[in-house]
RNA sequence: GCGAGAGUGGUGAAAUUGGUAUACACGCUAGUCUUAGGAACUAGUGCUCUCAGCGUGCGGGUUCAAGUCCCGCCUCUCGCACCA
């Protein structure tokens, strides 16, 4: 192609060196916009529901679709995203047909938060958002079949939205109540229980409030046994099955009545240890429980008033602070303890959890750290009824013990006496079997304008009736003023031309229903709309949503385990259950990509240093350029404060998308956060300029290749193909860089070779992969080849290196043919002198041969 | 406290069913080349007291053989957390 050597000679020095430079640098610029270029002119990577594939040869290939921020992409995208593409165009080239779509959850907060700031209606910086990240998504090559692409804010999408919201409705499953729910003061909207981290807001931070404001909820509750039990057969990591398990927080145990002391009342408690009954020493119940005011006598109405104006003051974080004193109040009345008869004070704590099974519990200090904590606290007796290995007055036993101080129950073990208990409880009707969940119904509804509008109509008459279907889509109208009132009410309220409506049932005057629904809404069904994005007549084709559901791979970050992922299996089983959908479940296999991190400096003090205040030496220490001081490299969250920031639009323009695409598969393994190092980026961007450099700079000939390239050749399609089918991707890559290496070295590269290394590259590198194809003669798209096949018998050597051992320990290595027997393996070793040395005058005790491996000779 | 996962060179990391620890890449050292670029090429690079010994967080164990299996610790990351 290009001679080097003959432009030393050139007269015009200058614009040859130009030459040189631009034209032995890889000018990754040109050729990815080229083929981008190409294939959305030619639709490369349109799928349809072609019946020649069978079912076994499809696959549905799924990215957790981004939210348009006005950022753009960081660094985590691309490396989901990657994953997922290289996957989907390795399966089309074995023969797969492949679904493999993007879209945008396109409602939420910080639009509507820019709109309140600026004026500018959501939908216009949404869509401003949505044409940068397109553009990002595809200045990385990714193989999505754009046609299918969704919006969650988009009318023709929300549409199903509201539909399936009135299925839900129709079923019972949402329902209106006004209880005190999370609010988040500063995003003024009400939370689900999920959206709450350590009692702050999980979106801004804030300090989460209880109010008590008329909310829509939906009853997830009711699917809690079945979002537990089919947890069993996904194919999904451990740690968020463990997430959705402990969320839904099954437990069983009793429920026991205990009657009140001259009153007409019984106090449910629900408890996992009943056989521990004849400790419970006083009971407690939550400062929200209905039976309070009953319960409190009139001399100690001052106190309980106190602690209940004291506890509403109380943010759920201070509320829930493991590390506070417990605090409390006695109501002044007592229950009877059912097996023994005995008076139990009643006392009001906040320990106690209204949220949480009867809001009420029966305290056995002896056994229960928080119950003993308490009665220490307030002087209240501890009877010791499961034998203790320490004092119970000292401290709480919560170790299994036989039963002691239980009449008919002492000398039984834990099972053994839950059994007993539980029979006597039932035959005198003061307690029965239950179960508990920790999942509780899912705050729906949201005080806030960028969301879908509930499809509901309030009816003095009529009640609460359903929009009717022909009148979805139930567009946002357009408002003024953003701002939530912050009364607990939407900015709808204000539309009075939106909000006066006709009863649908009646024709009567009415009134919308003016919350909106969460962020959550539309991402609990987008995988069916990809299916069949452009249908106006149902949300999915049932005929197409069989061709390819269940996902069989989707992939995305671990933020998402307990809200996202639960909601929309929920979603999906009530589909299910109309008959909608035809899996129990949406998303068959899952994987969490690792996060990537970045580099920061830690003091001595362990305070973090921004990467921009720190120095290498020569000797490769890092010094805080201030202060002088040592400071060593930590791996850190990429955060603005440390100056640690990868953009990635900026290593596309500089370097490529192949070079962002490859060096983030090749940071480590996919499913493990691993930090950015620019240096190793440099490595891989080498790599593909040296690759670059072999297709237009070597001789390529059409000699077959020497039987030790064909072996090569052979062995890395092997492992590229292995790795790549179980997303290995860092080690796939590094073989390609062996062979890559391997060629370098030659001087005239066999066709066949480069023409195997440009299919192997190309679900990694797809631009490069596609001029090379292009460069070696061939039509494109190299997307739409065979992938290649390799020879077993070619991968291994006829001679194998045998490792001699000694003790187990490395002596002596052999060159032997492949498949030597014991035998010949053994007399070889002997033979050999290093291990003569080991052997001579020593006793041999046992010799083991691994086939093509090793001997190992046990001497004495 | 409960649950999940991870500890391997100076760094990111490799290592099918137990079988040569450190592939690949970065960094570093030396050299070649060069109009100097986050260039290319060649050689080297776990540690040490170098005919050998020691090395996968620590301490034991099983085995001819342990990064890998078993027991007991330590440290770190993530999630949940007064859940009765």
């Amino acid at each position: 192609m290009f001679d080097r050597s003959c432009n030393v000679f050139a007269l015009n020095n200058f614009l040859n060196v130009i030459m040189i430079w631009s034209m032995s640098k890889y000018p990754f610029n040109e050729i990815e916009a080229k083929w981008q270029k190409y294939w959305e002119e030619n639709k490369t990577f349109k799928t349809t529901e072609d019946p020649s594939f069978p079912r076994e040869k499809r696959k549905y290939v799924l990215d957790m679709f981004p939210y348009p921020s006005g950022a753009g992409l960081h660094v985590g995208h691309p490396e989901g995203y990657s994953a997922t593409d290289i996957w989907s165009r390795f399966m089309r080239m074995n023969g797969y047909n492949v679904l493999h779509p993007m879209g945008f959850d396109a409602f939420g907060l910080p639009a509507e938060n820019y709109a309140i700031k600026t004026g500018t209606h959501p939908y216009v910086t949404t869509k401003k958002n949505i044409e940068n990240f397109t553009r990002q998504l595809k200045s990385l090559g990714f193989s999505y079949d754009w046609d299918r692409e969704i919006s969650t804010c988009d009318e023709d999408y929300y549409h199903w939205t509201q539909w399936i919201f009135k299925k839900l409705y129709e079923k019972g499953l949402a329902y209106e109540a006004s209880t005190p729910i999370n609010w988040c003061p500063s995003c003024k909207t009400g939370l689900a229980n999920e959206e709450v981290k350590e009692g702050r807001c999980e979106r801004c931070g804030a300090k989460v409030e209880k109010k008590n404001i008329r909310q829509w909820i939906l009853r997830i509750t009711a699917y809690a046994d079945r979002l537990l039990e089919d947890l069993d057969d996904l194919d999904w990591p451990e740690s968020v099955k463990a997430m959705q398990r402990n969320w839904i927080g099954r437990s069983e145990g009793a429920a026991v009545f205990f009657k009140l002391e001259n009153m007409d009342e019984t106090l449910e408690v629900y408890t996992t240890r009943c056989d521990t009954l004849f400790g419970a020493t006083y009971m407690v119940i939550a400062p929200e429980h209905p039976l309070v005011s009953k319960l409190t006598t009139p001399e100690q109405k001052d106190a309980v008033g106190k602690y209940l104006e004291e506890v509403k003051h109380k943010s759920d974080l201070e509320r829930t602070d493991l590390a506070k004193e417990k605090t409390g109040v006695f109501s002044g009345s007592y229950a009877i303890n059912p097996v023994n008869g005995s008076r139990i004070p009643i006392w009001i704590a906040d320990y106690v959890l209204i949220s949480y099974g009867t809001g009420a519990i029966m305290a056995v200090p002896a056994h229960d750290d928080r119950d003993w904590e308490f009665a220490k606290q307030f002087d209240l007796p501890i009877i010791e009824v499961l034998k203790s290995e320490v004092d119970v007055q000292k401290q709480a036993w919560t170790e299994d013990g036989i039963h002691v101080n239980s009449q008919w129950l002492d000398g039984l073990n834990k099972q053994e006496a839950i059994d007993k208990m539980l029979s006597w409880l039932e035959e005198h009707k003061c307690g029965h079997k239950a179960v508990n969940y920790k999942l509780r119904d899912w705050i729906f509804s949201r005080q806030r304008y960028w969301g879908e509008p509930i499809p509901l109509v309030h009816c003095p008459k009529c009640g609460t009736v359903t929009v009717p279907d022909d009148e979805l889509p139930l567009t946002l109208p357009e408002v003024e003023k953003y701002e939530p009132s912050g009364t607990g009410e939407s900015p709808l309220v204000n539309v009075d031309s939106w909000v006066n409506c006709k009863c649908p049932v009646c024709g009567g005057p009415a009134k919308r229903e003016t919350n909106t629904m969460p962020q959550w809404a539309g991402s609990c069904w987008y995988y069916l709309r990809y299916i069949d994005p452009h249908n106006d007549k149902c949300f999915c084709d049932p005929e197409k949503e069989k061709y390819w559901m269940p996902v069989d791979l989707y992939v995305g970050g671990t933020e998402h385990a307990v809200l996202h992922l639960l909601y929309a299996r929920f979603w999906h089983k009530v589909l299910y259950d109309f008959g909608l959908v035809s899996t129990k479940e949406p998303f068959q296999r899952l994987v969490n990509q690792g996060m990537i991190t970045s580099f920061a400096y830690q003091k001595k003090n362990k305070s973090l240093v921004p990467v921009d205040k720190v120095e290498e030496t020569a000797d490769g220490k890092f010094i805080e350029k201030e202060t002088g001081e040592e400071v060593t490299q930590v791996i850190a969250k990429m955060s603005k404060s440390l100056k640690n920031v990868i953009n990635p639009d900026d290593y596309i323009k500089n370097y490529g998308a192949d070079s962002v695409r490859m060096y983030e598969m090749f940071m480590g393994p996919l499913r493990e956060s691993k930090p950015w190092a620019t240096n190793g980026f440099m490595g891989v961007y080498r790599f593909l300029d040296r690759v670059w450099r072999i297709i237009t700079e070597k001789t390529i000939v059409d000699d077959a290749p020497s039987a030790e390239l064909d072996k090569l050749v052979n062995r890395t399609v092997k492992k590229v193909t292995e790795d790549t089918k179980d997303l290995n991707f860092n080690t796939a890559i590094s073989q390609m860089m062996v062979l890559a290496n391997e060629l370098n070295k030659l001087e005239q590269v066999p066709k066949s070779a480069l023409e195997t290394f440009a299919l192997l590259l190309s679900p990694y590198t797809p631009h490069l992969a596609e001029e090379m194809w292009e460069i070696l003669g061939h039509k494109p798209s190299i997307s739409k080849e065979k992938w290649p096949e390799y020879d077993e018998a070619k991968c291994v050597d006829d001679e194998v290196e045998i490792v001699v051992q000694i003790n187990g320990k490395l002596r002596s290595k052999l060159m032997l043919p492949l498949g030597a027997d014991r035998e010949s393996v053994i007399a070889a070793a002997k033979a050999d002198e290093k291990t003569k040395s080991w052997i001579d005058g020593k006793t041999i005790v046992k010799e083991i041969v691994v086939p093509n491996k090793l001997v190992n000779i046990v001497i004495r």
